[in-house]
DNA sequence: TAGTATCTTGCACACGTGTTCATCCCCTAA
DNA sequence: TTAGGGGATGAACACGTGTGCAAGATACTA
């Protein structure tokens, strides 16, 4: 069908591994040959298959990608990272999300492994120490980035939830609020428990005992989800005057409950969010966040598989894991309590 | 190195054709050695190398996505649409973003060729006719979405920005609104021009003449790209009251900078939007703007390719190709102009 | 001049799968 | 009993590329 190795060996007058080698560059190979065999593949339009190279080297350059969904604001600029980290090393990714269905999950790495993608990189919730063994046993590279359960190996890549969550608090206890909430993200599970484990303990290092009825928690990650329980927040007899939220999108739901509901941000409330997505600076008040390096944290993870992908079997932890720890971002969300 | 279709075939004591027959439901087969053979392969852990079969086949199950980045939150959604049409399919989805870049547009769609697409879903504006040819030339099959030049295939997609720039500039009409400005996308190209030609078109059919003064250009499509041109509006004598933006990123950004310039949206200024991306609703005010089908543009683009890789060769026009129009959402951003 | 080292190239095979065709076996009908 | 037929399986080859090894050509040295 297409043009092939053994079309332009033949155009050449050579044989099909002397043009395997001219283009591969191999010194070996006459300049003269190489260049008139270079020139030739140009003209006839030669592009190398790359399933069969995959066939005999064993090695396919594409990196797999694992999302619960493309279009989440958070981990679409880390697949941005990933993107620009990747390509000038000429890996392809292959793109897939899960919705956050198990069955969908292990339906997408059944397919990658049949592709024999060298690397992958998963920001799944769902996966097992034991699942994590049987892709790694495969051959593949794993990088795990955002997962529950960080100790599965070393490979992994989270942001420091609980660091983030205490600099939110700080900041609202030092603007002077004395009674501040917590909306919690339901879906997000240990990462959301992470968060809420910061908020208690810059409480309490501040020497005031968290009310349990400040914390609340949304289904799901998204800003219709934070419509109930900022609700019920307002029905308190003495509702607080901040709120610290899991994520950016469920502050910005927020922001619109508490405007409908005739509250003013940041003069009756204080609002942070998390992630700085790219939306949060221009929201009406700009969210005060925590800028979480989203690109950099993608750009790192694919530096990481690179390396992982190179010396494979080197399982030790004597690599040097990056931490990437965030800052905050003091917008006009947040602003000392009333009266 | 990894389990092969011949370690099935010893361990069952048959020979490998039989194997792959049975392992793809050949009736040829004996059911009692069919099952066998799977309960075999099973406990072997066999999975079969897409590499060794595309070889064979000549089709890889895989579909190209091009698009400009990721996280553009338009077409993240519209990766969204075509992700959830081609996994039950069983295709697997190489995703890249040309950075608005020509020469790593180039580099991937020859990745992508190397690895033999079956389809190429493109949302590029670069795409000349002869670099489509040389494409489908190839084999793939190949689905514009949003090109600038429309007229090269017959199988693209793309919305109509005519009709919805004439639909936003009617609802201002219809709103009280005589000095009405138009915010161009100067990088979108062909489909910023048709927007601002609906625009016109809908105020010629109003008897009004757009006032060139009002109609100014982004330089890109974010938010920060809104300032300039919208501080140029409000520095003239006679500012307009109402604005027609691209985008709905380019209208955040503009409500941004008229909030910081004293002015209330929609008291002083209405605002409109285009897209009708995901955080469109959840702004303040939430803005009224053209809705987008995003996620019904990408799986009817991949469902258009499914039926395309099914049948090639069938070049006609023949085809059936659905059309989007999408429909104006009024929200809070949009009132009657001032006094 | 012959022998040897070096450089260039081709032959043959391998990667893992699918497919065509031939073969073998068993069953049935004459 | 034998011929014929149909069903199940295996042998051989092909897909396009990379690689080890041998062979041929050339240059250099003794």
């Amino acid at each position: 069908m297409a043009v092939t190795i053994k079309d332009v060996a033949q155009r050449a007058g050579v044989s099909h591994p002397t043009v395997s080698r001219a283009l591969r560059g191999d010194s070996s190979v006459t300049l003269e040959t190489t260049t008139r065999i270079q020139q030739i593949a140009r003209e006839l339009g030669y592009i190398p298959s790359a399933a069969a190279r995959s066939l005999k080297t064993n090695r396919t350059r594409v990196v797999g990608v694992l999302v619960h969904r493309v279009s989440d604001p958070f981990y679409s600029r880390v697949i941005d990272g990933i993107q620009d980290t990747l390509h000038p090393n000429a890996y392809s990714i292959f793109l897939a999300s899960t919705n956050n269905d198990r069955t969908r999950q292990a339906e997408i790495i059944r397919a990658m492994t049949e592709r024999r993608v060298d690397g992958l990189i998963l920001c799944s919730m769902f996966i097992t120490p034991e699942y994590f063994r049987e892709i790694q046993a495969r051959g593949a590279s794993v990088i795990l980035l955002h997962n529950r359960a960080a100790k599965i190996t070393p490979f992994t890549l989270y942001h420091n939830d609980r660091y983030g969550a205490r600099q939110m608090t700080r900041h609202l206890l030092e603007l002077g609020h004395t009674r501040i909430a917590f909306l919690g993200n339901t879906r997000a599970g240990r990462e959301s428990a992470e968060r809420l484990k910061g908020f208690k303990q810059e409480l309490d290092a501040a020497g005031m005992t968290p009310n349990p009825r400040y914390i609340v928690h949304a289904a799901f990650g998204q800003p219709p989800a934070a419509a109930e329980p900022i609700q019920a927040l307002l029905a308190l007899a003495e509702p607080p005057t901040a709120l610290v939220c899991f994520n950016d999108s469920l502050a910005i739901g927020a922001l619109q409950v508490l405007h409908n509901a005739g509250k003013r941000v940041p003069q009756d409330w204080s609002v942070t969010g998390f992630d700085n997505i790219t939306i949060a600076e221009f929201m009406n008040p700009p969210l005060t966040t925590f800028d979480q390096p989203k690109y950099s944290l993608g750009a790192q993870a694919a530096n990481l598989l690179l390396r992982l992908m190179e010396s494979p079997g080197t399982d030790d932890s004597t690599w040097n894991i990056p931490s990437l720890r965030g800052e905050i971002l003091v917008r006009g969300s947040t602003a000392p309590p009333p009266h």
